[in-house]
DNA sequence: CTTGTATAACTGGTATACAAGTTATTTTAC
DNA sequence: GTAAAATAACTTGTATACCAGTTATACAAG
């Protein structure tokens, strides 16, 4: 009778059989829960990049109850938001106590810059190899969007023509869900660099490597695609010393 | 007056000062949050757990009220350990329809398997440069116990130290926490895993390649270290073909 | 002034009731 | 019999009340 797997106490005498629950529903083939328009993707959504802008220092205090008033709703979804966050390691949850921003981790952000060279290393690699003409010419059109956006000086639209570059080339290697995996791992990182920035002519001088590394992608040499990629991804070498001393309560010294 | 950076609404005309909501409590130099004994993280443990073993095949319904009788506790803290495995694409949720195991994304088990293959060869790569003598002796001992549960049968306690083994190595390579990334990529990976097992033999297997793994590394080998632990991890080659006759229902192909 | 204790007001964790949407079934019309 | 519409029973989303633990403050004792 029951069709799930282990049987539920409460399955008998029903006057009216369920309804089925063993298969998803039609929208089940695109794989992603349709993701409605909860309360409490946006609470998450915008807490996420408030805290990513260092907006909300580490340390920031996060009391569910300010944030109820804040967005005129009630706990629950705003409890949800900041679960997801403590997911993430963006906040730390102290039962009974308080829940605040987390510091950004030291250890983690050498582990990261390293984990993410070795990714982005193969995904150039295999880029050289398999980018059809069409992703060679959509990466081009992005590096040029780049060269306009920094000379506008637009430093939000700048940072999505970066991801672009990035997650086109990890598209056209064959692997576009590592840009996700990429994602997720710089999460700490991100958050290290925007309280560093902005640097003059950082812009600029990301175009330049972008266009380093898609020359060398059309050439067809994979060395030199992945040396100038390791190159870019040196400028974000973690110098913490500098900073240790002006925001000394934004970082969590772990090990080391 | 406020200490908090955004002016909270209601902050004036307070008899008492409320405590200050500043700095993290405490508790808070280990970096971690404090997990209490919270009903909601063994439930998530429980049915983590559940789906990764395959108990709780793709497809199988996760209604919260089923749940909710099952543990004996409301549906508040069933309700967070969902999102939990939501966060993680293990299970998907349909708003107002039902919640299910998630599908296993074929397209992301070819990528995650690269991926992992890319931050393993760094570790074994470094390890080699940089393991301390004690670490090598861990690894030796580990490798050593492996062998002995191999020949006892024990799948579980195996299991566990062939993950304390790569685990080992990225310690040895100075960064420990590459590891927990690789366990987050390979989450689907362990799922088909977990699925297709067990083979005739396979642990003895297992051993062997870690003893040549380790054995380069002991050597100063650094490529052929690298070149073993990659012969190891192509046995996780990915056959869908064979699989998806018997389990239709159990895959998704999103793409490819 | 210092120290220990009591207490009040905060915190997040949980239970429960209700709201809003979805779907299988029943009912109705033809 | 067939198909469309009504409906009842399910689902998750949200609001709210209460519980238990934590911590700053107030207060008393020395």
């Amino acid at each position: 009778m029951a069709v799930s797997l282990d049987e539920t106490p409460s399955a008998g005498g029903k006057t009216r059989k369920p309804r089925a629950k063993n298969a998803p529903p039609r929208g089940a083939a695109s794989g992603t829960a349709r993701r409605a328009a909860r309360n409490s993707e946006i609470v998450y959504q915008d807490l996420r990049n408030a805290i990513i802008n260092v907006t909300l220092p580490p340390g920031s205090p996060l009391a569910e109850k300010d944030l109820t008033e804040k967005y005129g709703i009630s706990r629950t979804p705003v409890r949800e938001a900041i679960l997801r966050l403590a997911e993430e390691n963006l906040v730390d949850v102290f039962p009974k106590s308080g829940t605040f921003v987390a510091r950004i981790p030291v250890s983690e952000l050498r582990e990261a810059i390293v984990a993410r060279k070795a990714l982005e290393e193969v995904c150039v690699r295999e880029a050289t190899m398999k980018a059809s003409k069409s992703q060679l010419m959509g990466l081009r059109a992005i590096v040029q969007r780049e060269q306009e956006l920094a000379d506008k000086g637009d430093e939000q639209a700048f940072h999505e023509a970066d991801n672009a570059f990035h997650s086109g080339i990890a598209a056209a290697s064959g692997y576009p869900g590592i840009w996700n995996m990429i994602e997720k791992i710089r999460l700490q990182v991100e958050r290290y660099r925007r309280l560093t920035l902005p640097q003059e002519g950082r812009m600029q001088l990301i175009v330049g490597e972008h266009a380093a590394v898609l020359e060398a992608i059309e050439k067809g040499d994979a060395d030199a695609a992945v040396a100038n990629m390791n190159n870019h991804l040196n400028k974000l070498q973690i110098d913490i010393g500098t900073f240790q001393d002006l925001w000394p309560d934004y970082f969590l010294f772990d090990k080391d």
